[in-house]
DNA sequence: CTGAAAGCGCTAACAT
DNA sequence: ATGTTAGCGCTTTCAG
C-alpha cells in the first residue's frame, strides 16, 4: 500500500519560486484579504509554473478541518439505494453544497466492519459533519456519532423522542390532509398502505390518516391496513389483501408514489377503475417523472428545501461544535392531479 | 467553518499514560510486529481509558497515504443512478475492500465546479485511487487523472483506444453469442435496440450483433437497429419503432434487461406472441431480482469478478505508482431461461 | 502588507 | 523490543 507522489511541488517551493514568504502563499491560495494585488499575481503566476496543488492531509492538520461532509446510507434494504427518492436527495444536497467549498462524500454502512471503519473514519477528522438517511428504529450509529461529539443531522426521526438535529417532513399532516381530500370527495371506505412501521415516518403516515378518519367521525380498522417497503411489488401485493379483505374500498393512502403505482395495477387487475371506484393518493418519491402512469394526486415532499435545511443545520453545527441539537420539520403539500 | 474537537487525546497523550515511547503506541495501532505481548495489552489500555482515536490527517501526512479511494460517478443522465446495476457494482466493490481497511468513497460529478473540486480532493491526497464508472466518450476526468499520476481503473472503456487501466466485459462476444443463439432457434428476422452509441459499451454490443447476422451469412440492416438509453420507457419506444419498422421481427437483442422488459410490453401491446413469435433476450443489468415478468435469457455480466478485479488492479497500480496501465476483459455468459 | 516561527499529530528511520 | 528524532506540508500567530 506504499504511496508516494514525487515531484509534487509543495507551499514552500512555490514562496522560494516566487520569492515571498510561505505565509503570503498561503493567504493567496485561501484567498485570504490582505494581499497587495501584484504579489497575488506573482504568487498565483508561480502555483501556475510549478503546477502546485495544496496537501489536504496537511491543511486538515493545520487547519483541523477536513472540507468535506459524509452522506451515510446505513439501509439494511440496500435496494432503497435504486430509488428515485433517495438519488433526488443526493442531487438536493449536492446542490446545497456547491458554493461552500466542502466535498460531499456518499458512504455505505452495510455491516458491523463497515460501521466500525466509517466511526474511524469520521472520527479521525476526515470529514466535518455526517448526513444519515433512512435511519432505522434501533440504528446505534446516530447516537455513537453524537457522543464523538461530530456535527450530525437526520433525514427523519427515528422516533418521536429523537434528539440529535434532524429534518423532517410533516408525515402526520400530509397523510392527515391526503385522506381528507378523499373523504370530502365522499369516500368513506378509505384503506392505507403503510411503509415499513420500523421507520418512524411511516408511523406518523399511519397516525394522520387514523386522525383524518376520527376528525370526520370514522373509525380506523386494523384491516384496512397493509405494510408495504414502498416497492411496485410490494404496493401490489398489499392492494390484493386489501381488496380481499375489504372488497369495497374506494380510497387508499399509499406509501409512496412507487406503492401506488403498484396498487393501480392491483386494482385494475381486480377490475376497479381508478378513480371512478377507488382512488389513490401517493406520497410523492420523485417516481413521477419517470412513468407513464396517469397522473396522481400525490402529498408532495419539498426535496429542494430537506436538502438546503440539512445543509444549514450541519454548517451551524460544525460553526459552534455541536453543543445543541435542532429540529426542523417540514410542510408537505397535497398536489391534486385528478379531478373525480 | 471553524471546528474545534478539544479534549482529543493524542498518540503523545497515550504514550505517557502507558509509560511507553510514541513509537511503541505508533506500532501497537497499525498492528506492526515486534512489540511484546504485555507492552500492547498496556498500550491498548490506555488507548481504551483515554479514548484515543488517530487523527487521519496526521497520519496521512506522515504516511503518505489516505487509506480510501473514491468511486466517481460522472453520469451527466442521473437518472442511471438509480439503475439496480449501478447499486450491484457498488455493493461487489464494497465487498472486494472489506478486509483491506480501506474506506471507500461514493462522489458525484455533475459539474465543471464539481469535477474541478473532485480533482483537488484528489490530487490533494484525500483518496489513493479512483474508480470510475459509466465513462462516456468525451469525458476528460480520465486523463486528467491520469497527468496527475493518481491510479484509477474505469469500469469499461472510453473507445478501442483506451488506455487509461479499465475492466469491461466482453460486449462483443456476449451480444454475439446472444444472437447466434437466436439464429440456432431458426429465426432469422433479428433486430437489435441498442444502448446509447456514446457509449463503447453499446458500440460494441451492435457489433457483436452485427457479428453473429455475419456469421450465419445473414446480413445487418440499419432499419432493425433501435437506439435506447437503458430505461424500459426508452425500450418501449423502440420496439414501437422496430415493430413498425419492420413487421415480421422475429428476435431482439436489448440493451438490457430493463430494456428488455419494456421490449416485452410493446410487442404485446402488438398482438405478438412471446417468445413464440419474437425472442427477446438482454444484458443483465439485476433488475430481474426485483421484476415479476416472465424469465428472459439473458447476457450474464459476472459482477462479482468486475468489483474485484477493479479492486485488485487499483491496489496493483497504488502499490506501484501508475507506471502501467492493465486491462481485463471479463468474459459474459449466455443463461438460456426459456426454452422454446 | 509580509516574513519568520511555532506547532498540528503522526510515521519511519535510527539508535539503543 | 523499545525510545528518540526528524520530518510530512500547511495554517496561524506574532513581529516587523
Amino acid at each position: 500500500m506504499g504511496r508516494r507522489r514525487p515531484g509534487t511541488p509543495t507551499l514552500e517551493e512555490v514562496a522560494v519560486h516566487a520569492r515571498v514568504g510561505r505565509g503570503t502563499v498561503s493567504r493567496v491560495i485561501n484567498n485570504a484579504a490582505g494581499v497587495k494585488e501584484s504579489t497575488r499575481r506573482a504568487v498565483q503566476r508561480a502555483i501556475e509554473e510549478l503546477g502546485y496543488v495544496p496537501n489536504l492531509a496537511a491543511r486538515s492538520l493545520a487547519g483541523r478541518r477536513a472540507d468535506a461532509v459524509a452522506l451515510v446510507m446505513t439501509e439494511p434494504d440496500w435496494r432503497q439505494f435504486a430509488e428515485p427518492f433517495f438519488s433526488e436527495i443526493v442531487r438536493s444536497l449536492g446542490d446545497a453544497l456547491t458554493d461552500t467549498g466542502i466535498q460531499l462524500l456518499l458512504t455505505l454502512v452495510r455491516s458491523d466492519t463497515e460501521r466500525q471503519r466509517f466511526l474511524e473514519y469520521a472520527r479521525g477528522g476526515r470529514v466535518d459533519g455526517v448526513l444519515l438517511m433512512s435511519v432505522h428504529a434501533g440504528d446505534p450509529l446516530p447516537d455513537m456519532l453524537a457522543e464523538a461529539r461530530l456535527p450530525t443531522v437526520l433525514l427523519g426521526r427515528r422516533s418521536g423522542e429523537e434528539y440529535v438535529s434532524y429534518v423532517d417532513a410533516d408525515n402526520i399532516g400530509g397523510a392527515r390532509s391526503a385522506v381528507s381530500h378523499l373523504l370530502r370527495q365522499g369516500r368513506r371506505r378509505v384503506a392505507t398502505i403503510t411503509g415499513p412501521l420500523d421507520l418512524y415516518a411511516a408511523q406518523c403516515r399511519l397516525r394522520g390518516y387514523e386522525e383524518a378518519l376520527a376528525m370526520a367521525g370514522l373509525e380506523g380498522e386494523p384491516t384496512r391496513v397493509a405494510e408495504s417497503d414502498f416497492t411496485a411489488e410490494s404496493g401490489r401485493r398489499a392492494m390484493a389483501e386489501l381488496i380481499e379483505r375489504y372488497p369495497d374500498i374506494d380510497g387508499v393512502l399509499a406509501a409512496s408514489d412507487t406503492t401506488a403505482a403498484g396498487a393501480l395495477e392491483a386494482l385494475r387487475a381486480a377490475g376497479r377503475r381508478v378513480p371512478e371506484d377507488v382512488a389513490v393518493i401517493g406520497f410523492d418519491d420523485f417516481s413521477l417523472a419517470q412513468r407513464t402512469e396517469p397522473p396522481l394526486t400525490t402529498v408532495r415532499q419539498p426535496i429542494e428545501e430537506i436538502g438546503r435545511a440539512m445543509i444549514r443545520l450541519l454548517l451551524e453545527e460544525m460553526e459552534e461544535g455541536a453543543v445543541a441539537w435542532r429540529h426542523v420539520i417540514l410542510r408537505t403539500e397535497l398536489v391534486v392531479r385528478e379531478s373525480t
